[in-house]
RNA sequence: UGGGGUAUCGCCAAGCGGUAAGGCAUCAGCUUUUGGUGCUGACAUUCGGGGGUUCGAAUCCCUCUACCCCAUCCA
């Protein structure tokens, strides 16, 4: 749990130490018109997730607003998908459906205000009306209906007097707005279509846009939860809800979605490679839906920790698809009984064996602290596994060759006698000896072997079908159809597995020792005859180091960057740039940070007026003053032009650090303070006394010895810890300058 | 092209002016009757590029670049 906090976790942290809630309120809110895939699931951890970790609750919602599109069975899976990954939400399942007559309601609240109006503008002109990302929108002709015309046309829509498409209603905020997501976006529209849920009730509908914001709203939730593509939206969000008045309400942030390589994660995609025949239905083991891995056998627990191990953020990226495998890998691990099954037999006939016995092994290796063992078969003829025998083996082979004895796990070690073939030269059979005094857990041969590989008993192996399955896409970024693996499914017919597995039945999930683990088909598996998906395989550094293809080392040619043109400076600026590098002595870089702004230029000439200190001046307004005035004015300001001279005659008496000075220049900006009245009540005044600050550094020496001799060894960079410590220890008070250097003194 | 976002190791991802967390992957070594697991170690002199401010910058300022989202009566 020392996992460092998401970025939304930080945000709910804050308001609800803030108390601008009570209490954290999430809600799953998907659109019921598809099959849950681990996107989903990704959604599905971080708001059940967060409700759960900060005690509120979670909400599962189907946003339901567009009538032909959803679906019930489309609830159902998405029911099962978050029951499945093991969360509960609070009360019923809620559907936005059920809100239709409050938001209608408040929809008519809007009309009443002026605030929406009833279009009648077609389709094709309504696009053209909005404008373009890079021209401003112009407002309909209809935008000017009195209320009384609205509400008695939005009514009449409501009540179906109109066809789909001949009015919709719109909220009134602002045509040439740079979001175009504002450009009165569409609140309703008529749609004479049957809702699975709401019958033919309505007759209008409310667009995402209104309805999101509202149901949020409704349901309590306090933080909304979306994905990035959403991020324009906010403003419609923030516009409705603060428009009606309502207050504790809820606010919207976005995170960015998941994608993984080698799949594909749109419904659109999906649903191609269902309807093309590439996959087997929603549940094809090979789907990255919730369905999918679920009949692949990939257990709740290895997608939330998998989902954990991601993170949350804004950044949009593409996860490896070895880190899924990973989480399934070390889930099972610890939990699943390990088999013996051969996927491709190799007869081996044991010479010197007669008869029968019941070799008793446990299901779990020494580190799995689990109990449970059955008896395994063993007689004269066994078969093996394929790849575990080799006539020329490469160099590095642990395994069965004519010279290399191996040892069959939980039984003997054998030695290969003769090769058979048949008529093409193929090995069919091999005839062995076994070391009768090698038997396991009592051996006594002193032969030492290499591996020890698995096997069957011929007559008492069972057989079974097994599916092992690779990945879906060849390529990394699959677009569509056009990238699929034709080879991704591989059914193997007569695989041969120990009886105890299908008699005992000790677990659904299994490990086929040395091979991966797999999974009892929850729909196909019958005792007659049974059916395994290969969930994922065990690592195997053998193989990798076999397949490793010399890689060309790609030339990391060091990308070259190539800087854009920068925009001319007018005359105006060009001659205050002029006068600030040559009369008052600036860089440049300052000089062009100040001359190019005007609100910069005229606060940093104010300053000028009242202290003669023009570079320290200009750093200060430059740097600091300029962050405050990214998306303010002059006058929003609290401080003015005079409290920064103030502020910098301090630094030029050496009064105050620069540290501390930007210490007390946030202070000015939320209060507003004069910076000596700051620096007073602080007790900021800098501490440059060496014999004041010498005992300090003896105690930040005496205490951290191993970064000392880190230091004296040659790791420099060490010193501005050693600096941060000091400062730290004195509140920042400690003159830098003097710190260093006596820091260095003391540290030679 | 306006607006809104994002850039830290091969892939995710912490970091919010004072020693560049962690996971996956990779590579070594030890353990091992699974070429599994476990353990140990290695793996970013540097944070998209360039400047600036500072004793000190991934973090503050300026600037450039690349990628994503927005002009559905979808969500």
């Amino acid at each position: 749990m020392s996992k460092s906090k998401d970025f939304l976790r930080t945000i709910v942290e804050e308001d609800l130490k803030s108390g601008k809630y009570k209490e954290v309120v999430t809600r799953f809110p998907p659109e019921p018109n598809g099959f849950p895939h681990i996107g989903h699931a990704k959604s599905i951890c971080i708001n059940f997730g967060i409700a759960k970790d900060y005690d509120g609750h979670c909400n599962l919602r189907m946003d339901d607003t567009n009538p032909t599109t959803e679906d019930t069975k489309y609830v159902e899976a998405l029911k099962h998908a978050v029951e499945w990954l093991g969360f509960n939400w609070k009360d019923n399942v809620r559907f936005t459906s059920d809100y239709f007559p409050q938001i209608y309601n408040y929809a008519i609240e809007l009309i009443k205000m002026g605030k929406a109006y009833v279009d009648s503008t077609n389709e094709e002109e309504m696009r053209s009306l909005r404008g373009t990302v890079t021209e401003p929108g112009r407002r309909s002709k209809y935008a000017d209906r009195s209320v009384e015309e609205n509400l008695d046309l939005f009514e009449r829509m409501k009540k179906g007097e109109f066809k789909d498409g001949e009015h919709v209603l719109r909220a009134k905020i602002d045509m040439s707005a740079a979001n175009m997501k504002m450009r009165d976006p569409l609140m309703y529209r008529i749609r004479h279509a049957h809702h699975y849920r709401a019958g033919d009730e309505w007759s209008v509908y409310p667009m995402y846009d209104f309805a999101h914001c509202l149901s949020d709203y409704i349901e309590g939730v306090s933080h909304s939860i979306c994905t990035l593509e959403f991020e324009n939206n906010r403003d419609v969000y923030n516009w409705v809800l603060d428009t009606l008045g309502l207050s504790l309400r809820p606010y919207q942030h976005e995170f960015a979605r998941l994608g993984i390589n080698y799949t594909v994660m749109s419904k659109r995609k999906l649903l191609e490679l269902v309807n093309g025949g590439q996959v087997n239905g929603w549940d094809d083991p090979r789907m990255p839906t919730i369905a999918g891995y679920s009949r692949r056998g990939y257990t709740p627990e290895s997608i939330r920790n998998f989902c954990d191990q991601i993170g949350i953020a804004k950044a949009n990226s593409m996860v490896d698809v070895a880190q899924l495998e990973f989480c399934i890998r070390d889930d099972l691990n610890t939990k699943v009984p390990r088999v013996m099954c051969v996927l491709d037999p190799l007869k081996v006939t044991i010479l010197n064996y007669e008869g029968t016995e019941e070799l008793n092994a446990s299901y779990y290796p020494e580190d799995v602290p689990k109990e449970g063992s059955r008896q395994i078969p063993f007689s004269k003829e066994i078969y093996i596994e394929r790849d575990d025998f080799s006539e020329n083996p490469p160099k590095g082979y642990f395994r069965l060759t004519p010279e290399q004895p191996v040892r069959l796990k939980h039984a003997y070690i054998i030695t290969c006698k003769e090769i058979i073939k048949d008529s093409d030269g193929n090995i069919v059979e091999i005839k062995a000896e076994y070391s009768p005094d090698s038997k396991s857990g009592q051996d006594t041969s002193g032969i030492k072997v290499k591996s020890a590989i698995q096997w069957v008993d011929i007559k008492e192996a069972r057989k079974v079908e097994v599916r092992v399955y690779d990945r879906l896409f060849k390529d990394e970024a699959p677009q569509g159809l056009e990238d699929v693996n034709p080879d991704s499914l591989h059914v193997i017919k007569n695989a041969f597995i120990e009886p105890a597995v299908i008699t005992q039945k000790p677990d659904e999930r299994f490990q086929f020792e040395r091979q991966g683990y797999f999974y009892a088909d929850p729909v196909d598996y019958t005792d007659v005859k049974p059916v395994f998906n290969k969930i994922v395989g065990l690592k195997d550094s053998y193989a990798k180091k076999k397949n490793t293809v010399e890689i060309t080392p790609k030339p990391q040619a060091k990308k070259v960057q190539i800087d854009g043109e920068v925009v001319a400076m007018s005359d105006t600026e060009q001659t205050l740039f002029d006068k600030y590098t040559n009369e008052l002595k600036l860089n440049s870089e300052v000089a062009n940070t100040l001359a190019r702004d005007e609100k910069l230029s005229s606060f940093y000439e104010e300053s000028l007026a009242t202290l003669n200190s023009p570079v320290n001046l200009a750093n200060i307004v430059s740097n600091e003053v300029a962050r405050e005035l990214k998306e303010k004015q002059i006058n929003e300001l609290k401080f003015n032009a005079r409290q920064i001279a103030a502020l910098v005659k301090m630094i030029d008496d050496e009064t105050i650090s620069n540290k501390i000075a930007k210490q007390v220049f946030e202070e000015m900006v939320k209060s507003g303070e004069e910076p000596i009245k700051i620096v007073e009540a602080k007790g900021l005044i800098q501490i440059s006394d060496p014999s004041k600050i010498s005992p300090i550094i003896d105690e930040i020496i005496e205490k951290n010895p191993d970064n000392v001799t880190k230091f004296r060894e040659g790791n420099t960079k060490l010193l501005g810890f050693f600096v941060g410590q000091v400062l730290k220890a004195t509140g920042g008070k400690a003159n830098p300058k003097v710190v260093n250097e006596l820091l260095a003194q003391k540290l030679k």
